[in-house]
DNA sequence: TATGAATGAGGATTCATTCAT
DNA sequence: CATGAATGAATCCTCATTCAT
């Protein structure tokens, strides 16, 4: 909810601000984080800050929403495109690759979203009730597989889609930690998939799946 | 290093220090942690403080020290144990079972810990290049379970040790969402354990192992 | 001295503004009253406010000369009507009759007029040397009545000045504290006058007079 | 209630503070008194002011409660000494001239009273209920001086407080509005109180009191 | 060594006023 | 003339840190 007049401003400089903002929520808690520095990096003046927000939370709101529309929109894309015909394995696959291509193009972006999980008193205020819903997004995709025959009867879905959250968040700590690593995207992916799939105990009787 | 003056300290006030420490660290980011308010808490002077650590970051160091000290000692313990005659999945157990419950009895630790995760100046800073101890101790664990021949050779090692470590996080993370839930804590390690092993796709001539 | 632009303005538009600032200037001292809460209630844009008035004091000033002029318009008429044939009581009566009508009709007005006295530079910056205004003219009221006899000789002219003034204060406060004691107008100021007249003191000798 | 360390101050030193204080609270309403002016008056550092009081409110209302303090027991003194042996308006004219003469001694003192009555808000947050105090005050002296048949049984009680209450008023503003008269206090007070006693309308019949 | 007062840098926010369109 | 965005000075307040006792 910035004011109308963040909206009316010319693209360029509307840039330059939400870019100044997750910079400095990058590498700044949300309290830590200083409007000074903002704007100074935007090139705007103090005062003009407040004529485009309320206040900090205001712009804070404002990032955190962008970030999440930008995932979600990523994310979709390309699930979209599958959801009909592809098998769980299969979803499961592109969802990963899409998280993880995501992570590796906004590493920004993921640390403001990291601090704000850490932050519950924010976070709560910010995300409201929205929480668990990558959990139970996943909790949804492994039912569908389940009824689907794909899966293993013995797992407990709430278990695997805490756990198949939990790998989202590795991989995301993969790029977060070190920019660096150029592993091939799917080879990656494709090894975590390997896992879940068929865990990891030598089985001797397992026909070796696809790797 | 807090100064000497700090060790020389009677047990119960150092002790309330490190409490009123833990307390306000565990409910703010390291800048928006007051000292003021741990001086408070803890019945000291402010200048007092100043006699005892150099300034707030010589505290936060030292309590971040104490918490991965403890966590480590915490985890040992276990782990010393039945390192020799315990399969690899034994000790994954135990290890998780530990980490499991020194998160459900050091919930405010976990904060500071998680608090720490996001702030990339003050983590680098502060861990250095300790960074990836846990991610290496499950790459060594894996490495010597490959050589027993109890894992599927064809997984990679760097992968699935990031795969265990993240499920570690998961774990934490189910506690520190919401204190309430008691699931046994064997069951949820156990649940984990089991895909881990298998997997979770639908295997025909997989025998149910345990669950 | 608002500019010309200001008396160029539509009628309607003018007193838009006029009652704009009056509302603000009645809540909120003159340093406290906020431009923008006149102009969004005027519903014109900030930037036309100064192509109007040179600033938030040329307003102010030009709000207070707006007032007393509509006290004295107001109390002028009552009396203008009967200074010839009334005395001095029943001219007296007249004048408090009026300030205390206007006082009712006009809280809001008030409620500046007192802002003002009590911020002496302000005050002196603005009222000036017409300071005396009230007080003079009851003097001379007074030494009317006391040339026609109808006073008692050894009262003092000055201080009586005064406390008529006075007393049209304290009317004006009776209002000013709760709009809603509706004591007949007529009473409250009778009774006001019969002490005038008379005192308070018992005096065996004295005819009941009118009350 | 400003906090323990205000009162710890040294004598001269918290001395400075409240004077700089009623200074610019004399000179400026509530809202617009800088404590940037206070703290430079005062010779203190900012931090250093928020040490010894919560807030600007906080200041405020001490000051406040200092004059309320002083006015009262400079009054009371007076009074006291005479309570049972004075008549009614040898009382009134006891009470006129501790008034009168705190007044004087006391000018800043008075513009910060008479700025909190013209800020309803403010006033009400820290006076309270006590507000018709005085004039209270007023009825319960003219109901004793009723009932000793002091007084003409036909004024109204209600009405009569106001006036003297008003009259008070009057003088203050005698010596607020400039300091320079130098009336004999005695004079002053004497005149007013022959008018409250005997009115100002000529009556033949009356016997010449006291002056 | 303990204390707690003193300090001042730094941060968020408000608002009158200017200015470009 | 109207508009409303831009500006920056000014204000309150917080807090780590220093210092005198």
């Amino acid at each position: 909810m910035p004011k109308d007049t963040f909206f009316n401003l010319p693209e360029d400089k509307r840039q330059r601000i939400i870019d100044a903002a997750i910079d400095e929520f990058a590498q700044r808690s949300f309290h830590d984080a200083r409007i000074t520095a903002i704007v100074d990096t935007a090139g705007i003046a103090k005062g003009s800050f407040y004529q485009y927000f309320k206040d900090k939370k205001d712009l804070f709101k404002y990032i955190i929403g962008l970030i999440a529309e930008k995932k979600i929109e990523y994310v979709n894309e390309d699930m979209m495109r599958h959801m009909q015909d592809y098998s769980f394995f299969q979803l499961l696959r592109e969802l990963y690759l899409s998280a993880f291509r995501f992570a590796k193009e906004n590493q920004r972006l993921l640390s403001i979203g990291i601090q704000l999980l850490s932050s519950p008193d924010l976070y709560y205020e910010i995300i409201g009730e929205h929480r668990n819903t990558s959990i139970e997004f996943y909790a949804r995709l492994l039912e569908k597989g389940m009824a689907a025959g794909e899966l293993d009867p013995s797992i407990d879905v709430a278990v695997a889609a805490r756990i198949l959250a939990g790998l989202s968040y590795s991989m995301v700590d993969l790029i977060y930690e070190d920019g660096k690593l150029d592993f091939d995207d799917m080879a990656i992916v494709d090894q975590m998939l390997y896992v879940v799939e068929n865990g990891i105990k030598r089985q001797p009787q397992r026909r070796q799946s696809g790797m």
